[in-house]
DNA sequence: TATAATT
C-alpha cells in the first residue's frame, strides 16, 4: 500500500505548544524518583501485544531518553491487558523522538498493525477537529485522502479504515491541528462529490465523540448479541433483557446530551465477532482467575470474568416478588429517552462493559452449551398457551424488529413483571413477523409501566408502540 | 460510512 502509512507524508506531529507561563515546577514519581519536564508529553502506545507488559516494553521505549512512567492499561476488574499503554518520559524531546521513531513504523511481534504513539486525548485541548470521511471509493488510499483535506489545514491523522484482509471500508478519519481547519473541510468537501463506485456524494463531518461512540457500539451490541439473539436470550434471559434495557437507556440518555441525535444501528459482522471471541480468548490469563464467591460461577464452571456483569447487575434493586425494580432503570417512571442521574450513567455503562467483555469472551457456539446448565427464571412460563390476562393486561406493540419472536417479545417485557404469554405475529404465507405482537401480564400495573417504559424504546431503527390492547367489544365501535 | 486501544 502506497501512502501516508508508508513514510510518504511527514504528519505534523506533536503540535501541542509549551506551556506559555514560566515557572517550571518539578513532578517527582513517587516510585521511581524521576522527574519530568513541565512541558513533558503523555503519549498512548496502541497495538501492544497483550503478552507484553511494562518490563518488556521499557527497553522499546528507553532508547529515546529516560522514562518518567509507562503504565500498561488493565481492565479494572479483570486486570486484562488492554493492548496499549501510557507513556510519559522525563523529557518533552524524547517523547517527540519516540513519536517520529516508532508511530506507525514498526509492527510488534503477534500484531497486525503497526505501533502507535501518539500524545494521549488527555494532552490535546478537547475541541473538534477530527473528521469522518464516509462515501469514498474504495481505491482511495491514505495519500489520496490527505490529498483531499491538505488544502484545508494541517492534518495530524488520516487513516483510511479497512477490513481484515485491508480492504478499504470507504471511509476514514482525517484530524486537522484545529477546530476551523476542521470545519473549513467540512464547507469545502462535504457533499461536494461523488466518488466513482460510491453510493452518494462525499460525507465529512467531525467524528463521533467518545459517547457517541458508545452509543454506535450498543446499539450494534443489542442488534447482535441481544435478545435478538436465542441462544444468548434463553441462558441469561433476565440479564440479556437488562443488558438491553440498560443499553437502551444509555443511549437515550446520550441521545438526550446531544439534542436527539441517535445514530443508526449498524450489526457487526458475523467474521468480527468470530474474531473478537478468538483474540480474546488467546488473551486470557493462562491459569484461571479464583471464582469470587457465589454458585453461579462454580455451577457454571464459568470464570470469574464475568463477575463484573452479575454484579452490576446485581447492583439493581430487586422487589419482593422478585421482580427487579422497574423505577431502578427508569426513573421516575419516566420513558427511556427522558434524562438520568450521572450515577445511573455509571452503573449502565458498567453494566455494558459487563457485555462487552462478555461477549468477547463467549463465541455464541459456546453459549448454548452453558446456557443448558442455568435454571430457568422462575418468572418465565414454559409452553404458554395464547392466554390473555385480565382487562388492562394485555399489550398491543408494534414496530417489532423483524427477528423477534414470541420469546424475545416475552424477555423484553420481563422486567415488568409475570407475562403470562407473548405472541409475535406472523404472515402465513412468508412465515415472516408481520413486527407486531402481543403480551399479557397477570396484573395491569405491569402492564402499565411497561407502557412507561417501553413505548417508544428504540430498537435498531425503529421505535416500539406499546399501549394496551383494546378490549373484544371496544374493537368493533359500530 | 464509524477505528483497536485512552488511566
Amino acid at each position: 500500500r502506497s501512502g501516508a502509512r508508508n513514510g510518504a507524508h511527514q504528519y505534523a506531529q506533536i503540535p501541542f505548544p509549551k506551556p506559555m507561563n514560566g515557572s517550571e515546577s518539578i513532578s517527582i514519581h513517587p516510585e521511581n524518583g524521576t522527574m519530568k519536564d513541565q512541558d513533558a508529553i503523555k503519549l498512548f502506545i496502541g497495538q501492544i501485544p497483550r503478552n507484553l507488559e511494562e518490563k518488556d516494553l521499557k527497553p522499546l521505549f528507553e532508547q529515546f531518553g529516560k522514562i518518567h512512567e509507562l503504565t500498561v492499561l488493565k481492565d479494572r476488574y479483570t486486570g486484562m491487558h488492554k493492548g496499549c499503554a501510557f507513556l510519559t518520559y522525563c523529557a518533552r524531546e524524547s517523547a517527540i523522538k519516540a513519536q517520529n521513531a516508532l508511530h506507525e513504523q514498526k509492527t510488534l511481534p503477534g500484531m497486525t498493525r503497526p505501533i502507535q504513539v501518539k500524545p494521549a486525548d488527555s494532552e490535546s485541548r478537547g475541541e473538534d477537529r477530527k473528521l469522518f470521511v464516509g462515501m469514498l471509493n474504495k481505491q482511495q488510499t491514505e495519500e489520496d485522502v490527505y490529498r483531499l483535506f491538505e488544502p484545508y489545514g494541517v492534518i495530524e491523522e488520516c487513516t483510511v479504515l479497512r477490513g481484515p484482509d485491508g480492504n478499504s471500508k470507504g471511509c476514514a478519519f482525517v484530524k486537522f491541528s484545529t477546530h476551523a481547519e476542521a470545519q473549513s473541510a467540512i464547507s469545502a468537501l462535504h457533499g461536494s462529490q461523488t466518488m466513482p463506485g460510491a453510493s452518494s456524494s462525499l460525507v465529512v463531518k467531525f467524528a463521533d465523540t467518545d459517547k457517541e461512540r458508545t452509543v454506535r457500539r450498543m446499539q450494534q451490541m443489542v442488534g447482535q448479541f441481544g435478545i435478538f439473539n436465542p441462544a444468548i436470550a434463553l441462558p441469561f434471559s433476565t440479564y440479556s433483557t437488562y443488558a438491553h434495557a440498560l443499553m437502551q437507556q444509555q443511549a437515550a440518555l446520550m441521545a438526550a446530551s446531544h439534542g436527539g441525535y441517535l445514530a443508526p444501528s449498524v450489526a457487526f459482522p458475523t467474521t468480527q465477532i468470530h474474531q473478537m471471541g478468538a483474540l480474546n480468548i488467546n488473551s486470557l490469563p493462562p491459569t484461571p482467575m479464583t471464582p469470587v464467591s457465589g454458585e453461579f460461577h462454580q455451577t457454571l464452571a464459568v470464570p470469574s470474568i464475568v463477575t463484573p456483569i452479575v454484579n452490576g447487575f446485581t447492583s439493581i434493586p430487586h422487589q419482593p416478588n422478585g421482580h427487579p425494580a422497574v423505577e431502578a432503570m427508569y426513573t421516575n417512571g419516566l420513558p427511556p429517552y427522558s434524562t438520568q442521574s450521572p450515577t445511573a450513567a455509571d452503573t449502565l455503562q458498567q453494566a455494558f462493559t459487563g457485555v462487552q467483555q462478555y461477549t468477547a469472551i463467549y463465541p455464541t457456539t459456546t453459549l448454548t452449551p452453558i446456557g443448558q446448565s442455568l435454571p430457568q427464571p422462575p418468572q418465565v412460563i414454559q409452553q404458554q398457551q395464547q392466554r390473555e390476562g385480565p382487562e388492562g393486561c394485555n399489550l398491543f406493540i408494534y414496530h417489532l424488529p423483524q427477528e423477534f419472536g414470541d420469546n424475545e417479545l416475552m424477555q423484553m417485557f420481563l422486567p415488568f413483571g409475570t407475562v403470562i404469554s407473548s405472541k409475535v405475529f406472523m404472515d402465513r404465507a412468508t412465515n415472516q413477523s408481520k413486527c407486531f405482537g402481543f403480551v399479557s401480564f397477570d396484573n395491569p400495573a405491569s402492564a402499565q409501566a411497561a407502557i412507561q417504559a417501553m413505548n417508544g424504546f428504540q430498537i435498531g431503527m425503529k421505535r416500539l408502540k406499546v399501549q394496551l390492547k383494546r378490549p373484544k367489544d371496544a374493537s368493533r365501535p359500530y
